[in-house]
DNA sequence: ACCTGAACACCGTTCAAGT
DNA sequence: ACCTGAACACCGTTCAAGT
């Protein structure tokens, strides 16, 4: 997994402090972001505290930020360990973009719904960590392969990202309740909307079922389809 | 704005408890509500706490419990608030299903930006307020109009929700930091992919200034024309 | 019924002091 | 250089007591 490390990446406005490094004398940083992670799996995001992190590893707080500069920048450290589980295209196959790009989007959502709602933390970061960047790098060649033109490319990379990473944020917020609940709350849905009047809401009205009946899955492959075939339609508009 | 009141919706699982009304007695629910989006519009999400509004009205942070279930419920009756302001389309022009999608999706972008980073709190939440409601059912109409079968209006709603909302997020972010400094990162962020190892990050080096260039509203443009035409393309496919 | 002060059980982060 | 205890300045929410 690892590489050649890169020239240090800007670090957004305002976000945490800089990094250091210990030597592992007890504490480390891998260690912290181990035992982060393992909480984000188990108990969730609300759950991840300075303090809860510094107790799973026999400390406290304040022992953390030897090697972390803040939470927030913890949380960074999380996501891009986390984006280094994705596997993404090696290599990019003109004729199979668009089940490439696919591929790509599934690996991103499986990845993140098995660490709870960590999501939720990614979403709208620009990341700039060496995982993110070499996945970021992937999908362009596989969108470029495609036959994309600049353009395009550069954009639908950030569209996929941000439609992928939306799904996955949703998937961690109904992981978040008890399946059953959940499951009573989408027919309590249905019902409602049946019941509405039927003259100011024809449509809730009629469509109750199909608003209240396709699974995650299937509402995440329609997105994925519906992208695709749109930038295969702008694309060909452009030329 | 107001209409006759629907029956009432269920509430998403483990979200706040229900609201009690008061009749005018000082405090309201619609007085706090105002100063909670008050607060937000000037200051952003992260400066909302039951006590900073509590101080706006001249009481303490206990006092709104009478009025509001709690912080998480407040912040629900701000966003179903906010959807207020949307103007959807109120009568859909079957010739023209894609402008008028265009137009709703302009129009919520427009007003939660106007509102500081709300969009964020907004966010993977199912509103069943009455003017999320209307929203929704006034899109559903508009895609129906343009021909899309149950199953695809269904789904695009949710989608094109998703997307608008996820940019609205993001805008929030942005605006979050100084614009000068915002534009400082963007103009670092370019060098710094401009100087990765052409071996490894080939796309990043040659599309560096196409991934840094584009305002906002191009990326925002583009991925509502990609959706549409996604749409389209599905919607075909599909009879 | 509404409002309040005080308190409870938390937060992230800092800082002087230790090794 | 790393680690720590104690403290600071906050949170959301509860609850007994007031009117």
């Amino acid at each position: 997994m690892d590489s050649d490390s890169l020239p240090p990446a800007p670090r957004p406005p305002s976000r945490g402090a800089s990094t250091r490094q210990s030597r592992q004398r007890g504490l480390s940083q891998a260690a912290i972001i181990d035992a982060a992670l393992d909480i984000i799996d188990r108990e969730g995001l609300d759950a991840l505290t300075m303090r809860t992190v510094a107790h799973a590893l026999g400390t406290g707080p304040a022992s953390l930020y030897a090697h972390v500069g803040s939470k927030e920048q913890l949380i960074e450290l999380v996501v891009e360990r986390v984006i280094g589980e994705v596997h993404f295209i090696g290599e990019p196959d003109p004729a199979r973009w668009e089940e490439q790009l696919k591929e790509t989007a599934h690996e991103m959502r499986r990845v993140f719904a098995s660490h709870g709602d960590l999501a939720r933390a990614s979403f709208g970061r620009i990341p700039v960590g060496e995982n993110a960047m070499r996945g970021a790098e992937s999908m362009m060649a596989v969108l470029r392969a495609g036959g994309l033109s600049d353009r395009v490319t550069a954009l639908a990379v950030d569209l996929l990202s941000l439609y992928v990473m939306g799904i996955a944020y949703e998937d961690g917020l109904a992981r978040g309740t008890e399946p059953e609940q959940f499951v009573d709350f989408i027919a309590e849905l249905r019902s409602y909307f049946e019941s509405l009047p039927a003259d100011r809401f024809p449509n809730f009205v009629s469509l109750a079922e199909q608003l209240t009946s396709g699974d995650e899955n299937t509402r995440f492959e329609f997105g994925l389809e519906v992208l695709i075939r749109g930038l295969e339609a702008v694309s060909k508009n452009e030329a």
